[in-house]
DNA sequence: ATTATATCCTGATCGC
DNA sequence: TGCGATCAGGATATAA
């Protein structure tokens, strides 16, 4: 579920909601989980939530054991903010409960494919590739990393290593815009389709996070609410439907086991 | 180094 | 309405 606008809308909307608070403890109810249970959280106060890569990072003040908790949403995590006094969800119920005083945090996985891990260090969990939404995404840099890839461009998009925090629905958003086939090789481009690409990244992320995501089927913030990104959509999911530019139908097709969609006629 | 496949899980949806 | 097959926004391990 969660690409990177998603999980950067989850951890601005859970900063103002949880941070200053004073930690209650740590309720792990999925045995899955069960590496991330604490008993006590010794009353320290969290210092701040933020986005590292696609996983949400609690930073705890320092104390007794690790300062971090990292949790990964993978396909249906979220992170629910619950005030004191309302009901536990229930089916789903939560895998984990972060408390606080005055209120909690729920994560809610019904695929149970998520993660939470305690870290020590926070580089423990910082990933290699470049995250596009920060300086040292540059033309330049989008250029080295593609300039030794044989990948087509769509699997290229979804490593972590080189970019992080593309999934699916961006990789065929961005490659639309940009008006690229999915299936070019990445390091065949040329200076003027690298600079659409680089373009066509910055430009879709940052409308996603403007319209807080995208709820294709479960994905919800911190408020249980939808994003509003779905609207703005102009080829995942719409497979036969006319491309919002030029008409053609919105063709879908497999790459690395994973659907793309895209309009041939746009793709240069 | 890249690619294909299996795996981790559950729930929604589709076709019959 | 029921039921099995199929499909999901992620990522990793292993094999080819």
């Amino acid at each position: 579920m969660p690409e990177l606008p998603e999980v950067e809308t989850v951890a601005r909307q859970l900063a103002p909601l949880s941070v200053g608070r004073k930690a209650r403890r740590l309720v792990v109810r999925d045995g899955k989980l069960a590496g991330a249970a604490r008993r006590s959280l010794g009353g320290r106060r969290l210092e701040s939530v933020f986005r590292l890569g696609k996983q949400v990072v609690f930073q705890f003040e320092d104390g007794a054991g690790e300062r971090w908790l990292a949790v990964h949403l993978r396909m249906t995590g979220r992170l629910l903010w619950r005030a004191d006094g309302e009901p536990v969800p229930e089916a789903p119920a939560p895998r984990a409960e972060l408390a606080f005083e005055g209120g909690a945090i729920d994560f809610v996985d019904p695929r149970r494919f998520g993660t939470m891990t305690w870290l020590a260090r926070l580089d423990e969990a910082r990933p290699k590739g470049i995250d596009p939404t920060a300086p040292e995404f540059t033309l330049a840099a989008l250029g080295r990393l593609a300039a030794d890839s044989r990948q087509e461009l769509k699997t290229f998009l979804l490593r972590q290593d080189r970019l992080v925090g593309v999934g699916n629905i961006y990789a065929s958003e961005i490659l639309n815009r940009a008006r690229l086939d999915p299936r070019r090789v990445a390091g065949s481009l040329d200076e003027a389709e690298l600079r659409r690409l680089h373009g066509a990244t910055r430009a879709v992320l940052a409308a996603a996070i403007r319209a807080c995501g995208t709820t294709f089927s479960d994905f919800q913030d911190a408020h249980g609410l939808t994003g509003r990104y779905q609207a703005k959509l102009r080829v995942y999911g719409r497979e036969g439907e006319p491309c919002r530019r030029c008409g053609a139908p919105i063709v879908r097709f497999e790459q690395g086991g994973r659907s793309t969609y895209f309009c041939p006629a746009c793709a240069e």
